[in-house]
DNA sequence: CATAATTAGTTGACAACCAAATTATTACAA
DNA sequence: TTGTAATAATTTGGTTGTCAACTAATTATG
């Protein structure tokens, strides 16, 4: 294997989930949803665990807590969430859907799972599992302890 | 194929190119290299391309023109590029490595090529080859004519 | 030859990323 | 109990990505 070629999957690596990242913003767009596809991610993610504090969305996520904080900001002025006083921890805030954002959820999780389909087209059951697979194996490979 | 994993493949794909960059931006900072690691991109392939035009050098970089203008601006504040007029085009700008930048890839590709080893650690040429074919087919689906 | 369409590069606005620093609160230890 | 460390969230600064609009130069067309 040569050393060369690592610089080149990382670069096909990095350019295919800019790709995939700016097609489904574009279908955001053409379907004229408020939205960004960041924030789709985070609304998403409150929609199937209630009471995440912002550090566990964060994780779940995948984002840093900084980046989640504006995230965050932003989808409250558009009144999807909102932020909540943690019971026992005054340090922590929970995260909750209002009504607007139960039903935004609810109204596009069909229409976003349809245009995320066009970029797996013609792959198999096995390409899939070694896609997560691979990827998984990188993601852990560098992961600090 | 269950529509909702589509989400999660793209969560995937996503985390695990930014863990890379990541991971590649926190090696430069620890060896002290003044770059970022789309800079060092950049300097790479006019290193080993020479006289490309901005529009050139973006679609081997897989950059947008703007993003690319402005990698290039900061690059040039560290003198270790230029841009010259095209001989015929006035359109147009060459790029061309200053001696401190030819310098600065000949010293430091090696270290480079050396912390992108990590990545890939523990994955088998076969695992390469699905890597490289199933990204190239994803990237391809969502070509825009 | 004049006008229209295309192309290369830039700029502005906004969102997201990361790192480092800051604030407020809680947990732990001398 | 007091002080120190750890934690949750935020703020700030710098870079990158995307889109849209713009300028200047070139090519195509009528």
């Amino acid at each position: 294997m040569l050393k060369e070629n690592f610089n080149h999957y990382s670069l096909i690596l990095d350019q295919t989930a800019r790709r995939v990242k700016q097609y489904a913003q574009a279908s955001f767009s053409l379907n004229e949803i408020d939205l960004t596809v960041d924030q789709w991610a985070v609304l998403k993610t409150l929609y199937e665990n209630t009471d995440l504090t912002q550090k566990e969305l964060a994780d779940k996520c995948g984002k840093d807590q900084p980046t989640l904080t504006r995230i965050v900001d932003l989808i409250i002025k558009k009144d999807y969430i909102k932020r909540i006083e943690h019971p026992s921890d005054r340090r922590c805030l929970h995260l909750q859907l209002t009504e607007a954002g139960l039903k935004k959820v609810e109204d596009l999780a069909p229409t976003v799972s349809k245009f995320r389909e066009k970029a797996w087209e013609n792959l198999t059951k096995e390409d899939f599992e070694h896609f997560t697979r691979i990827l998984n194996k990188i993601y852990q490979n560098l992961e600090q302890k």
